[in-house]
DNA sequence: TTTAGATGTGCAGTCGCATGCATACACTTA
DNA sequence: TAAGTGTATGCATGCGACTGCACATCTAAA
């Protein structure tokens, strides 16, 4: 009972120079039980009698003990850290998916480690950051490049992808189907009667982007229309308005419709045309963008757009991650969501759709 | 040199079932040194020779040894984690926030583990899981009820206000002099003739929203103009929508200016005033915001609102929390920004200010 | 050559908690 | 009463890296 211990208890009263943290050792002191009955006692399952339990809490809520989540990681090796990568938060859209992804993951008792990756930043060495806290695993909402992803593999860390796949591999992804999203905005427009299209597309490296303009243009395509002038954006409003001002000139005149690679671009082409150019939108020109940003609801734009279901695609994500934790040699998972095309005031009315 | 270790060297090369992590073991026995020199490698300042440090990152690089976040913070009782608690990111003024403050931390070697709180949420259930991690400090960007803050300074985490202080006591906070910008935004108002105000306040438990009311007010009264009405919303669009419409209800009529608690819910208000109820603005009523988010500048609305100087107050903040976890005890710091008056379009000129 | 100081390295203990194992105790069941 | 089955509990150890201390080397000064 009261033999020989190898290691002594921490002093738990000695005052010591700098604050030192209540552990489970005043705990267990003060609650008369040993330490491991303490770390039972916080570990949802274990056996502990019911008396141990309450003097055990007791003692806990009078300390102020709160069990030191590093170390427990250390030894269980689970941090329930997740690590978010973002590309852009200024970028509108991003933010809901960070904020529903957040709630996702608190829900289940995971914490977000959240790397931001400014553009000009060096990425690798950001992400380099990440191993270092054991994140137990990865959703990746920006635009990484091959062998970025390929790191994730190679250290075995569970990972999804946000809004993007790889097109030579199968990894574990939550999209939306931009293709299908493309070629359905092409074919409304059509319906409107609107024959002459030209597309103010994302930034090079964007897959998004790409595939919103691959599948607008099969469509134009497949419709026998004109090829459509694509502009690059940068996904931004100022993009959107430089986007417009090269078209016009670029085509000597103004399009029937343009498709912008998301809903900021369009906003910034709307805006453009009415209050700089005199264009009426969508008398004179249509324009729609993609992802159904709040603004897009806006009165003042009401913007025709395909909007994602981000909410469902952020749970889809953070469930779809959690699974792999669990279990990391699952096959990878894709997870394809369709838009909803959104028939704003930006476009004129197509014909119902036979 | 043979001696007898007390423990083991882990097996580097036993495959266990399990993924196992390479350790400091591991890079030390291939580069033939003690697992302290590969530690004293990793530290910078630590005293190790040329050859050592040489011969310890080959092998680090060979087998792609990462130290362990986890197990450094356990015994430096250094975390480098910031912990950062924002409301909602879907309030536009946020993410901005969130991106400065995200970039401001990795680039000083912090990492940021984020919070979100939703309304419904249990507030308190997740500032608890802030402790488990042992975070150096707290950013919050929130509405804390007085008590959770009380409870950071309890438990000696460093902690930094955002846009919020305390009435009764001396804290760490960045702010924005909400009381100046609500009194020039008056001012500016009433010299381009402007006598009737309302007002859409922020919800109740927002101090900056409270600040931004009675600023105006005490300004509209110090100019003997009449009582605003004040209503009240929830800084979203809908609550500038409704906003409007309870103003005319309640006053019969149209005021000359409304100023809003923010600038989306002045975005609401302009959309309804025009849109709905086919109110000139600003020909027929001038309308305000504070914040100056970036759809405040779009064409469509090009808002007349106070802007923030987001990226100086996040880098102070930053800066404020940052130097606090080196020194604890610094007395607390208020670091007050002004923000600046952008006069836009959705109201009416004023007479030059003599 | 001797001594003092500077520098580099390894040993062993530590951070706070989780957990396999052994033990002790409380009930059943035969 | 004895054996059998659970349930509770404590001991000791380990997770991976940091660091005070002691000691070994090396350099410069006496």
């Amino acid at each position: 009972m009261t033999s020989k211990k190898l290691r002594e208890m921490p002093a738990a009263t000695a005052a010591l120079g700098h604050h030192r943290s209540v552990t489970s050792y005043d705990v267990a002191l003060r609650a008369g039980v040993s330490q491991s009955a303490v770390s039972r006692c916080f570990k949802p399952g274990a056996s502990v009698s019911a008396a141990t339990r309450e003097r055990v809490m007791k003692a806990a809520r009078e300390l102020d003990y709160t069990p030191n989540a590093i170390a427990r990681s250390l030894i269980t090796r689970r941090s329930n850290l997740v690590a978010v990568l973002i590309s852009n938060l200024t970028n509108l859209y991003y933010p809901e998916v960070l904020s529903e992804l957040s709630q996702q993951f608190v829900k289940n008792g995971m914490r977000v480690l959240l790397f931001t990756l400014p553009h000009e930043a060096d990425v690798d060495k950001i992400i380099a950051q990440v191993w270092e806290y054991q994140v137990d695993g990865v959703i990746a909402a920006a635009r990484l490049t091959t062998k970025q992803v390929a790191e994730f593999e190679r250290r075995r860390i569970p990972f999804v992808l946000y809004n993007r796949t790889l097109r030579d591999k199968a990894v574990n992804a939550v999209v939306c189907d931009q293709i299908a999203g493309a070629r359905t905005l092409v074919t409304r427009l059509a319906s409107a009667g609107h024959k002459r299209f030209a597309i103010i597309g994302g930034p090079k490296d964007s897959v998004v982007g790409q595939e919103r303009t691959k599948g607008a243009r099969e469509r134009i395509a497949e419709l026998g229309l004109k090829e459509p002038l694509v502009v690059l954006g940068n996904y931004d409003y100022e993009s959107g308005a430089r986007g417009l001002r090269q078209i016009i000139q670029e085509l000597g005149r103004a399009p029937d419709a343009i498709i912008c690679g998301n809903d900021v671009m369009a906003i910034g082409c709307v805006d453009t045309a009415r209050h700089e150019l005199g264009l009426d939108v969508p008398g004179k020109l249509s324009i729609a963008g993609f992802d159904g940003v709040e603004p897009s609801t806006w009165l003042s734009y009401n913007l025709t757009t395909l909007r994602q279901p981000v909410q469902k695609m952020a749970q889809a994500a953070a469930e779809l991650l959690t699974s792999l934790i669990g279990n990391p040699t699952a096959a990878p998972e894709k997870r394809v969501f369709s838009a909803q095309f959104v028939e704003g005031g930006t476009s004129k009315l197509g014909k119902e759709i036979q």
